[in-house]
DNA sequence: TACCATAGGTTGTTTCCGTCAACAAACTCC
DNA sequence: GGAGTTTGTTGACGGAAACAACCTATGGTA
């Protein structure tokens, strides 16, 4: 049942209710499969198949999907039409960052069709961002306006994000305090805008469409500058907690004689596992970024090689309480964490968790790079459409 | 969607299956709230008057709930009907020990009707508690003939199950590794029998019928003779994780120098936190347990603040970490923990997680208390009834 | 090339379900 | 006791999917 985000279970089901939910779950199939045949289709919702043709009809004249001829697949019997996601709905991505906004134009299918960035002379105040992605918005609008509709947008925050209506309740590096970003960046575009926290969104775009596809219990991690932020996909689901905080993997107590942290906390993950050391370590700045897993992976540097066994180990602590309680079936590890994995892959091999937690986990790189957040934004942005194709006309 | 167990979102819908769902949030919401009038289920699930009357007397014909006359309520207009569980179908929760194996029987609503105890001469095997198991619900089954119907098993296990077929992968203290306990009491009884760990069981009892009932995102932390478990409720359903393991707060990392744990860390939450210790410093012993909570209240004696202080400190630890990672509205504590936090209040009066994440957290102590454990299993057993309460006929 | 298996298209029938509107019942308040 | 209000009851209605039947399309296989 694609998404039950009205929350309450006490809702009753009508008939409406019924066709949209089959739309919806068609058309979640086509977008995350990025295209299946119609008898696919038939066999994943158990539907008959003259209901299938009704429901993928009723789609393709909103042109929320295309029906492409049939392709020779060395079966016996007569080819099945592929269904494929249509081109017209798209959804907007925004993500603020210190020195840069960054736009993206994204699809059914997670297709990303465009990206603009602007970079920035000084961090942003919450409502300079919402100016320059407004304008940003407003610019993509004429070359959107004769081939595609925007269904909203979906931005993806630095900080923490109150899901109930996308409040930013903090973003340390933005300096960003109780900023009602989503609203005010609604106001300014005439676009229904959701917010979710950066990480939570990459959770989500490697499920749709990156290394998670098609696992349902994930966590996904992300060091990054800034620190270390994560998200958790539980039965399918992002899980979002009571308000849409949870995630904070960062803020997890590794070392009771560390770092003071921002949080208040003393040794969390991320005062202990940083880029910036690694950086230093390796001599590399933030512009050689792109160097630091090959220099990782050389072991000839003592000094190297015990910043990354001392990071590995605090990393495999967290982890393993991670796992401990969430036992997910996938770790994915994204930004400098992907390189410290890959240099000392035994280190993680085990995160030593209760043996059966740990079994069948799997630890990988995460897949989808520097398109991930535009990709897990515009996830978030498509996601009423998905939950209500009926409401859409193309 | 009161429930989606079948696990792959790619189901379509039709229209049984729609009255299997309507009939399955009525039936929900009259368990859980132990009766709802007619205007109230109206308005709670957004149902026609009609189709609800028709609703409620498909169940009331399978004897599934009764309509009880109107209550004075001192409102104009018409008196609604209240709708009340049915007394017919039961569940049996079954929850085998080191020393005993307990069975209850619980009805619609999570009343718990009869309760019976065996004592053991010694640790049972499985294929022990297995049979004497089967000899109890035999036992029990001509009084419960005449005027009720068993619909399944739920057990509660002190250990790691395996949510998909109810093998217990591991259960220290019984000595059990690998016993497929449902199946075999499936086999002995003839029944329908899940299984799943103790602790979240009791997250799933508490939430139900005690002290989180309504609350959608909370975190259950229960401490016993053997350790400590516990149980996550997200978004409103029991989160298990990839098979079910999910929950394991005992282990959470708390104290790098600590005591080696059976799990092979060091310094968990279960090495570190522990009743026997609290017994020690108190004086007490495992059957003058009732009076801990007492005796930890009383401040005059040196070594029970030191060792409750310091206990509280590795409990704060460990909260905070789970409240970052799932951001609840509420932690319920059970068992020697409920005293501890009783003792000393203050100590977890702010779990210093992330400001955001901690803002509206409650930590309260659980209300269930013995029955805990069995209107728990019996949230389980009558699990697949509330599901689909179209198969069922009194 | 004939045959067979798979799959789509079309049409009509059947079944089920929730909505709607009108009416009846039951209670409060004046 | 009548007005007003809320709710249960009933039967007609329309929507949606299943199912059956029959035909067409396609491509592998004997």
């Amino acid at each position: 049942m694609t998404m039950d985000r009205t929350g309450s279970l006490a809702r009753g089901n009508s008939n409406d209710h019924l066709r949209r939910h089959n739309l919806s779950v068609i058309l979640d199939l086509v977008h995350h499969e990025r295209g299946m045949s119609r008898s696919q289709l038939t066999g994943r919702t158990g539907l008959n198949r003259s209901t299938i043709g009704g429901l993928v009809n009723e789609l393709v004249d909103r042109k929320l999907v295309i029906e492409e001829g049939a392709q020779s697949s060395n079966q016996v019997g007569r080819p099945s039409p592929m269904v494929r996601p249509g081109s017209v709905p798209v959804g907007i991505a925004v993500n603020p960052e210190v020195d840069a906004i960054t736009l993206g134009v994204v699809g059914l299918g997670g297709v990303l069709i465009t990206t603009v960035r602007r970079s920035l002379e000084s961090i942003p105040t919450a409502a300079e961002a919402v100016t320059v992605a407004a304008e940003m918005v407003d610019a993509l609008r004429p070359s959107l306006a004769k081939t595609h509709r925007i269904v909203g947008i979906g931005a993806a925050i630095p900080g923490l994000v109150r899901s109930s209506d996308g409040l930013v309740r903090l973003a340390p590096h933005l300096n960003w305090v109780d900023e009602p970003f989503a609203a005010l960046l609604a106001k300014a575009t005439g676009l229904s805008v959701s917010a979710a926290n950066d990480a939570r969104l990459g959770a989500r775009g490697e499920r749709a469409f990156g290394a998670g596809r098609g696992i349902d219990d994930l966590l996904y991690v992300n060091g990054g500058a800034s620190g270390i932020g994560g998200g958790i996909i539980s039965a399918g689901r992002p899980l979002g907690g009571e308000a849409g905080y949870a995630g904070e993997l960062g803020h997890t107590m590794v070392n009771p004689g560390g770092t003071r942290c921002h949080c208040g906390a003393t040794g969390c993950l991320e005062t202990e596992v940083r880029r910036d050391r690694l950086l230093e370590v390796t001599g590399l700045t933030p512009e050689t970024l792109d160097r630091l897993a090959s220099e990782l992976r050389k072991p000839q540097n003592q000094r190297v090689t015990e910043e990354v066994e001392r990071q590995v180990a605090f990393l495999a602590t967290a982890l393993r309480n991670a796992v401990n309680l969430l036992n997910p079936r996938l770790i994915l590890l994204g930004g400098f964490l992907a390189a410290l994995h890959n240099a000392d892959p035994s280190g993680l091999g085990d995160v030593g968790a209760l043996r059966a937690s740990a079994e069948g986990l799997e630890i990988r790189e995460a897949e989808l790079g520097n398109d991930l957040l535009m990709i897990g934004a515009g996830e978030l942005a498509l996601e009423s459409l998905i939950a209500d194709p009926g409401a859409f006309t193309g």
